[in-house]
DNA sequence: TAGTATGTTGGCGC
DNA sequence: AGCGCCAACATACT
């Protein structure tokens, strides 16, 4: 499920759960996708986490680091039951709060990384990773200049992670849909108020998404019983919530795209 | 059973 | 060089 703002959750509560406690152990249920020695980590205190586009970067005393990738299932979770399915990595926590912290990854897509601090800014991973649309060092210029004038499609830019990084593929459903701006768009033919439009859009899909996931586990769309939030994602056959058009899907990059045929028109 | 899934990499052809 | 497309990774759900 992991886009930016899930990861952005995820980091904002491994936080609240680890941050200035030591780590007693690490466990990896299942080593797939894991490199370095976990063993490493034990003793050592977290200083922080944070948000690298969907990457989760912890800080830990005397210059480690873990780097962790939800991939399109993972979710870190506190205090997971020692029966819970698909526990791939284990960090036990010493003192007062939760007692455990765990990657969840049923569809093993995860990633997680063991290295030194140093070494994270030139992570092969993080090296080439485009600006992040949730910093405050973004804006609309550099959402525009960093997409650029192309004759790529829009869709194709707004996925590629060393273009802007943190955009899925919901993403890009919704910020077109908001937008009305169609993803099969060159990038050269979208006019100022149409980069405008798209900038705002991205923004409020953000923050959209990060106060209805905000938790402490994450709800995916797949799951029973999970309702979908989107305004457009998943949507086709509905009608568009701006006009009787019934919302259509596309294919590009081999992943579905939805959006409205009449708010967002194919040519400029 | 077949089809689908919120990510990323790497190969091929253009 | 950069893109579109495809396959691969591995699993759950409908």
């Amino acid at each position: 499920m992991p886009e930016l703002p899930e990861v952005e959750i995820a980091s904002r509560n491994l936080s609240a759960w680890t941050a200035g406690r030591v780590i007693v152990a690490a466990r990896t249920p299942d080593l797939a996708r894991f490199e370095g020695d976990a063993s490493d980590l034990a003793g050592r205190r977290v200083n922080s986490w944070r948000r690298v586009g969907k990457y989760l970067v912890a800080e830990l005393e005397g210059g480690l680091a873990v780097l962790s990738h939800l991939g399109m299932t993972g979710q870190w979770i506190a205090d997971a039951p020692p029966e819970r399915a698909h526990q791939r990595v284990v960090l036990v926590l010493e003192g007062a709060g939760p007692q455990t912290v765990s990657l969840i990854d049923p569809r093993r897509f995860g990633w997680t990384w063991i290295l030194r601090s140093a070494d994270v800014a030139s992570h092969p991973r993080l090296v080439d990773l485009g600006p992040d649309p949730l910093s405050g060092d973004l804006d609309l210029e550099g959402f525009q200049s960093a997409i650029g004038q192309g004759k790529t499609a829009l869709k194709s830019r707004l996925m590629n992670q060393r273009v802007i990084a943190g955009l899925g593929n919901i993403a890009i459903s919704e910020i077109g849909w908001r937008a009305r701006v169609h993803p099969h768009r060159a990038c050269e033919s979208i006019g100022p108020e149409e980069w405008a439009r798209l900038w705002s859009a991205t923004r409020e899909h953000l923050e959209y998404v990060l106060e209805v996931e905000d938790g402490e586990e994450i709800e995916y769309q797949s799951s029973a019983g999970a309702k979908n939030p989107f305004v457009c994602y998943g949507r086709e056959g509905e009608p568009c919530s701006r006009c009787p058009t019934l919302l259509d899907r596309l294919t590009l990059a081999g992943r579905v795209t939805f959006y409205c045929p009449t708010c967002q028109e194919e040519a400029p």
